[in-house]
DNA sequence: GCACGGGCGGAGAGCGCTCTCCACCTCGTG
DNA sequence: CACGAGGTGGAGAGCGCTCTCCGCCCGTGC
C-alpha cells in the first residue's frame, strides 16, 4: 500500500469487497449503516481519492466541459487572440456565470481558444477523445464554422447566441432589438431629434440586430434615417467614429453605441469636441460592463444579464449531456435599461 | 466495430497488433515505413481518437494543468467571487498568457477559483485525484493557505508572486520595488515636489513592495516623508482615495497609484478638484493595463509583462510535472516604465 | 555455415474503477 | 417448517490504453 491509495486499499483496510467501497462513494443502493461507516472510517485513514481517469474509463464522463472562445476564420493581427479576448470584461463575465453554475455541481471548465482552423480541429479532437462532456461556444465573429463542426460531429455544446446559419443547436441569447428599443425610447423621451449610432462589426449578429433595432424603432418615432459608423466593439473604435459622426453630422444630439467600451470612445471623443454629456449630446451604451462607471458621465446603458445567460447556458449543456435526446432548445433574456448620467 | 473506434479497431483493420497502432501515434520506436503508412491509413478510414482517460490511467498524466485564483480565507461579500476575479483585467491577461505558451504544447488550463476553505479542498481533491498535472496559482490576497496545503500535498505549482510565508515552491515575480522606483524617479524628474501614492491592500505583499520602494526612492531624493492612502485596486478606491488625499494635502502635484484602475479613478477625483493632469498634479499608475489608454490623459504607468510571466509560470510547471526533483525556482521580470500623456 | 546481435512486431499484464450478475441471509408467509 | 421475496455483499469482467517482455527474422562476422 504505497503511493495513492486504491479501492483496493480501503477495501482491505475495511475488510470488505471494492465494490462495497465503490457503493459507498457512490451513494448506490443500500449499504448497512455499520458497513457505511467502516468504509468511511477506512476511507479516512487511507486518504483515500477516487481516481477520475479510471473513473472516466467506465463512466464515460469527465466532469469537465469545454469554455470555448471562437473566432471567426481568418488570422489574426498583433495581439495573440487570448489577449485580445480578454480585453473586453465581457468574456470574463460570461465565464464568471458558468463556472457559478457549474462548480457546485463539481464540474469545471477547460479554457479553449479556437481562432484558427488548426484550432478548431484541436477543440473538437479534444471533445471526440472525451476530455470534456461536452462545450460552451462563445463566438466572437459570425461566420465562425465550428458550430456545424460540433453539430456534425455529435457533440453535446450551447452557443452564446444564435448561430449566423441555422444550425441544430441549443443556445441562449438577449433581445437584442428590445434592448435597442429600449435605447431609441429613452433618447426620443429626453428629446433627443437629431440621433446617430455607432454599430458593432456587422458580421456579427448582435450587431445587426441591435442596429436593425435601433433603426425600426426611431422610424417608429418618426426618424427614417439614421446616421451610423460602424466599430468593431474596441474602446478607439468608438472614439474614432465619433470623430467621423461628428465631422458629417455636427448637429447631432444623442447617439447610441452597441457597447460600452465603444460608448466609453465616444465620450472621449465629445469631450474633445467641446459637447457635453448628456446636455449637447445623449450616450447610450450597451453591456452595462464595468466600463459603464469607469468614465463621467456614467453611461446609461442597456443590460444584458451576462451572468445569468451563461448560468443558463450552462444548465442547458448538462442537460444535453444527460440526455443525449435533449431537445435542442434556445433561451432569450429579455434586456434591461440603466440609466445613469449620459442619457 | 460501433460507437467510438478503438486501438483495437485500427489495428484489426490495418492487420497489425494494438501495440504497432500504440506506437506509430505515440512515435516511440522504430516502426517500418511502410507498416506506420498503413496503420496512419488504418487511422483515417476508422476516424479514430485516442481516449483519453485511458491513456491518462496508465500514464499518470492528463495533460491539463489547474488554473487556480485564490482569494484569502473568508467570505466574499456581495458579487460573487467569479466575477470579481474578471473586474480586474488583470487575471484574464495571466491566462491569456498561459495558453500562449500550454497550446502549442496540447496542454488546456481548467480554470478554478479557491475563495474560501472548501473551494481550497476542492481545488487539492481536484489535483490529488490526477484530474490535473499540476497548478498555475494566482492569489490575490496575501495569507492564502493555498500555496502550503498544495505543497504539503506534493502537487506541482508555480505561483505568481512570491508567497507572503516562505513556502519551498516555485515563482515568478515582477521587481515590485524596481517599478515603484521607476516611477519616483520620473514624477521628480518633472519636477514634482509633493508627491503622495494610493497603495493596493497592505495585505498584499506586492502593494508593500511597490509602497516600501517607491518611499525609499523618494526618501533618497530627499523626500522622507510621503503622504499615502490605502485603496484596494479598485477603479473606485481610487477616486476615494484621490479625494482623500486632496483634502488632506491640497498642494499635491505628483500621484503614484498602485494599479491603473486605481489611477483612473484618480484622474477623475482630479478633474472634479480642477487640478490639470499632469501639468498641476502628475499620475503615474501601474500594470500598463487597457485602463492605461482608456483614460485621458493617458496614463504613464508601469508596465509589468504578464503575458510573458504567466508563460515563464507554464514552462516552470511543466519542468516540474516532467521532473519531480526539478529545483524550487523563482523567477522575478524587470519593470518598464511607459510614458504616455499624464506624467 | 553457424552463432550472435539488433531491429521490429506481438502477446499480455495491468492502470483503478464501475456495474452486472450471483450468492447469501433474513424475514414473512402459507 | 418450507419457500419465496427482498435486501446486501462479493466476484469478476471489462473500459481503452501503454509498456515490458519475448520471439522472430534477417544480416553480419568468423
Amino acid at each position: 500500500m504505497q503511493g495513492t491509495p486504491t479501492l483496493e486499499d480501503v477495501a482491505r483496510v475495511a475488510g470488505v469487497s471494492r465494490a462495497t467501497v465503490s457503493r459507498v462513494i457512490n451513494g448506490i443502493r443500500n449499504v448497512a449503516p455499520d458497513i457505511q461507516e467502516t468504509v468511511q472510517q477506512a476511507i479516512a485513514t487511507t486518504g483515500y481519492v477516487p481516481n477520475r481517469a479510471a473513473r472516466s474509463l467506465v463512466t464515460r464522463r469527465t466532469g469537465s466541459v469545454a469554455l470555448v472562445v471562437s473566432g471567426a476564420g481568418g488570422d489574426v493581427g498583433g495581439e495573440p487572440f487570448e489577449s485580445q479576448v480578454f480585453a473586453d470584461p465581457f468574456f470574463g463575465r460570461v465565464a464568471g456565470g458558468a463556472v457559478a453554475f457549474l462548480r457546485p455541481r463539481g464540474i469545471h471548465p477547460v479554457l479553449m481558444f479556437a481562432e484558427t482552423a488548426h484550432a478548431r480541429d484541436q477543440v473538437i479532437g479534444y471533445l471526440r477523445q472525451g476530455s470534456a462532456d461536452g462545450a460552451l461556444l462563445v463566438s466572437t465573429h459570425g461566420e465562425d464554422p465550428l458550430p456545424r463542426l460540433i453539430v456534425e460531429a455529435g457533440l453535446p455544446a450551447v452557443l452564446w447566441a444564435r448561430p449566423a446559419r441555422p444550425t441544430p443547436i441549443s443556445y441562449v441569447d438577449l433581445s437584442h432589438r428590445a434592448g435597442a428599443e429600449l435605447a431609441a425610447d429613452r433618447l426620443v423621451a429626453r428629446g433627443c431629434r437629431r440621433v446617430a449610432t455607432i454599430s458593432g462589426p456587422f458580421d456579427v449578429r448582435a450587431s445587426q440586430d441591435r442596429l436593425s433595432g435601433f433603426q425600426d424603432a426611431m422610424a417608429r418615432y418618426g426618424h427614417p434615417y439614421i446616421p451610423g459608423v460602424e466599430g468593431n466593439f474596441t474602446h478607439d473604435s468608438g472614439e474614432a467614429g465619433m470623430h467621423r459622426l461628428l465631422a458629417e453630422h455636427p448637429d447631432i444630439d444623442g447617439v447610441f453605441a452597441a457597447n460600452d467600451l465603444m460608448a466609453q470612445g465616444a465620450l472621449l471623443a465629445l469631450r474633445e469636441h467641446g459637447r457635453a454629456v448628456p446636455d449637447d449630446v445623449a450616450v447610450i451604451g450597451f453591456d452595462d460592463s464595468s466600463a459603464a462607471t469607469a468614465c463621467r458621465p456614467q453611461l446609461t446603458t442597456v443590460r444584458q444579464p451576462m451572468e445569468d445567460m451563461a448560468g443558463e447556458m450552462a444548465r442547458l449543456l448538462l442537460a444535453h449531456i444527460e440526455d443525449p435526446d435533449f431537445q435542442v432548445t434556445s433561451v432569450i433574456f429579455p434586456p434591461a435599461l440603466v440609466v445613469r448620467q449620459s442619457a
